[in-house]
DNA sequence: GTTCCACAGGAAAATATGGAGG
DNA sequence: CCTCCATATTTTCCTGTGGAAC
């Protein structure tokens, strides 16, 4: 059933990277000076989670080591890291520099000086989850060490600037940005039909059932992953030949729950007392909409605007849309409580 | 049929937002 | 303080569609 599954696993980093060739040759030309032994600018890259931000970045600097062979590539999660001392830390342990430093009695400055003094081969670091430190001046002591190329990864930008300090904001912003988006349903498709492909035996899964989890996913491929490896594992334990649609809905439903929460939560104030009428008045055409929001609000939004607003519910479907023209009526998605996949 | 009108959604202009730099 | 700039949101203007009344 499982064939590997490393493939499956988070974090795994596959030998070709689907979808993302702008974004990969975009990182790859910011590091482009380190084969030449050149500083490099701070590279930022931000995007929706599962967009594939840690993904490329890892792709990129590996396929780097491949290409040259004085590049060292470190790679901290600051969420779990999110000291200044745990981050400075586990880049000198990576380093194997850490031999003699002890926890409560070495102080932080003697850990950038040891960074500082490092003349090993040019290094690469990926900070990752950056806007989880909670002190992220850790980003300006690395940005002074010209021997570290640094790639910070966040979900979003202002988030990272709003919390560091002004005269490094004026550096990162001339840094090369790379921005990411969710993946689409079939681009998603083609990412889990490379992972069945090499994680699972043939004919584990059908093209209908990636489909499937690619909707559930909601453009996350991490998520999306994490569906097929769970649904996968748990066919193998009940040693089913393939995945069955029970097993595979049993592994979106969690999925799709979260996906909705989040969506909701990213709401506007407006958006979400549109949200609220049709969620309270169902089935409801636009005007109604429109006119019932009206009422609720100081400062409403025109009627072209409250359209955009329900097809980007639609689009997160949160609201399902039926008719096409004037029969137009929304609705809440899955209220009618029938089974979410077929 | 024909006409009317609410509606969808694209394109572009207008406006708001937020930060840098003078 | 203001201006410039980038980006995101909103509005304006628009074309095309299809249901409903005639």
């Amino acid at each position: 059933m499982i064939r590997d599954a490393r493939v499956l696993r988070a974090g795994f980093v596959p030998r070709e990277v689907e979808h993302r060739d702008a974004e990969v040759n975009h990182l790859s030309s910011v590091l482009e000076p380190i084969t030449n032994g050149e500083p490099v600018d701070t590279a930022i890259v931000t995007g929706p989670s599962g967009a594939g931000k840690t993904c490329i970045s890892k792709f990129v600097t590996e396929r780097l080591r491949e290409e040259v062979l004085d590049v060292e590539a470190i790679y901290v999660n600051c969420w779990r890291n999110y000291t200044r001392f745990r981050t400075l830390y586990q880049i000198l342990d990576d380093l194997g520099a850490t031999i003699d430093i002890h926890r409560q009695s070495t102080p932080h400055d003697e850990l950038v000086d040891r960074l500082q003094q490092h003349d090993g081969p040019r290094t690469v670091v990926i900070l990752d989850e950056v806007d989880q430190l909670e002190d992220p001046s850790v980003i300006y002591d690395l940005h002074s060490l010209p021997q570290f190329a640094i790639i910070c990864i966040a979900n979003k930008e202002e988030e990272l600037f709003s919390r560091v300090d002004d005269r490094l904001v004026s550096r990162l912003r001339s840094s090369e940005h790379v921005r990411m988006d969710n993946y689409h349903d079939e681009q998603l498709y083609d990412i889990l039909s490379a992972r069945a492909k090499w994680g699972l035996d043939e004919n584990v899964t059908t093209d209908d059932q990636l489909y499937r989890i690619a909707d559930a996913a909601a453009g996350d491929a991490r998520l999306a992953i994490g569906i097929l490896r769970t649904a996968a594992s748990k066919a193998d334990r009940e040693s089913h030949e393939r995945i069955t649609n029970d097993i595979l809905l049993d592994a979106a439903e969690d999925a799709r729950a979260q996906i909705k929460q989040k969506s909701i939560d990213s709401l506007t104030p407006h958006q979400r007392v549109v949200y609220n009428i049709v969620r309270d008045h169902e089935p409801l055409g636009p005007s109604e909409i429109h006119d019932r929001y009206t009422e609720k609000v100081d400062d409403p939004r025109t009627k072209r605007t409250v359209r955009t607003y329900l097809s980007k519910m639609v689009q997160y479907n949160l609201v399902d849309a039926e008719g096409t023209s004037r029969d137009r009526e929304y609705s809440l998605v899955g209220s009618e409580a029938a089974s979410p996949m077929q």
